[in-house]
DNA sequence: TAAAAAATATGACAATTATCATATAATTTA
DNA sequence: TAAATTATATGATAATTGTCATATTTTTTA
């Protein structure tokens, strides 16, 4: 059992609201684990009794269409709680958690978290902020799906990307997805995305050496973004 | 100043946590309004300075994509508040309001819904559990942009327009939209989504007389969905 | 390390969907 | 009511995107 008040993610998500006492009450009924990439955290339809907080690595928030592919609908890193609707909803998760990189998180029970919700004013608006957050950009990327391109969407989330997780020295995403993950984001087939990827690499506005990706030309794919 | 305790929109919100002085001291600081059908509530953009309580009508939740179409993110009819998201967030609306049918609303000022949620834990809940109910249609949504035909989501819509508001004797909706409207919840040029209204017409599996729509063959408009 | 498997890449083609043109019907305005 | 405007409808065609086939490269496994 390890210290809840030193963690570092404590200070970037909706605990930092808790007090000293909330947070030794929690380090005693949290439990921590690590997951391996590629592993799921929880299963859409699972019902998951309990909030996951990403002490470090990534994840992707999934949900399976009908017709058999999983759509991407949100990244979550180092800071997020995932579960927080369905703990709220008191319903099934919605989408599955599965990891991208190795993880390390943290499980706090529904009832510790009901605790806060019902004592701590300052930690429940913190969350409504979070689920807002994701609400509005759950509205504007459905708005981006049903208006723009796949091309323009590839460009937006080419951006997106190097916006949210940073480039390494080489310039080239931190991120690392597969074409599959990537067509995944923007709703089209792997072989549309490695193409739109390619023609992109040809005008030179981004650079491809193997899976990483570059960004070159950050102007020419903000105009393409819209 | 009319009545908010005898008010029948009180009973089917996230305003049913309220007390009876809770009621009577928003009675007080409320505006009515009415608006007529094509009038906007709001617009994107603007600073909404409160909540709007729907107490009849439609309206349809809109936002400008970068192309200059209109996309409808959500329908919103009686019961429902509108500028949640905003208000808690503490940002300009992220979406248009705009009246489907002439409408009755009620505003109230942020100041007013503050109180209430710091000293009223299970009206914060019923936001909460709203917004989250926002966020899980929200991403099924867009995972249905994302992944299904047009034919599909327009099939899809019709259901749910159905189902979310009814019919008429002739079972035909009882939501009046035209095409162009009809076109914008989906996603697609107003063109498509007539031609395949027609088509499905002609294999009777929905009536059109004018802007009525009726659902004929709910099985094979299922089928279609997916 | 060699073989197998999976991921990436590209071509050919088909299906879907958008765009433009134009006709007709419905609604609004003068 | 007549004219004008707007909405609905449909055809022709182009653009976009998906699917299937098949290399090639990379990664994993034995």
């Amino acid at each position: 059992m390890s210290n809840c008040e030193q963690c570092i993610v404590r200070e970037i998500s909706s605990l930092k609201a808790l007090s000293k006492g909330e947070l030794i009450s929690m380090a005693h009924c949290k439990v921590s684990k690590t997951v391996k990439k590629g592993d799921a955290i929880f299963e859409e339809g699972e019902s998951v009794n309990g909030v996951f907080c990403v002490k470090e690595g990534v994840c992707k928030m999934t949900k399976l269409s009908p017709n058999g592919k999983d759509q991407i609908v949100k990244l979550a890193k180092k800071g997020e709680l995932l579960g927080q609707r369905s703990l709220i909803s008191d319903e099934p998760a919605n989408l599955s958690a599965v990891a991208l990189e190795d993880m390390e998180i943290c499980f706090i029970p529904k009832s510790e978290v009901i605790q806060f919700f019902n004592k701590n004013n300052q930690f429940s608006m913190n969350v409504m902020k979070t689920i807002c957050g994701d609400l509005k950009e759950a509205d504007d990327l459905m708005v981006g799906m049903a208006q723009k391109s796949v091309k323009a969407r590839l460009a937006f989330t080419l951006l997106n990307l190097e916006e949210t997780f940073g480039t390494n020295d080489d310039h080239s995403l931190k991120i690392q997805l597969s074409r599959d993950e990537l067509a995944s984001i923007i709703g089209t087939a792997t072989e549309s995305c490695i193409r739109l990827l390619s023609d992109f690499n040809k005008l030179k506005i981004i650079s491809l050496k193997g899976k990483a990706i570059a960004i070159l030309d950050k102007n020419k794919l903000k105009k393409l973004a819209d």
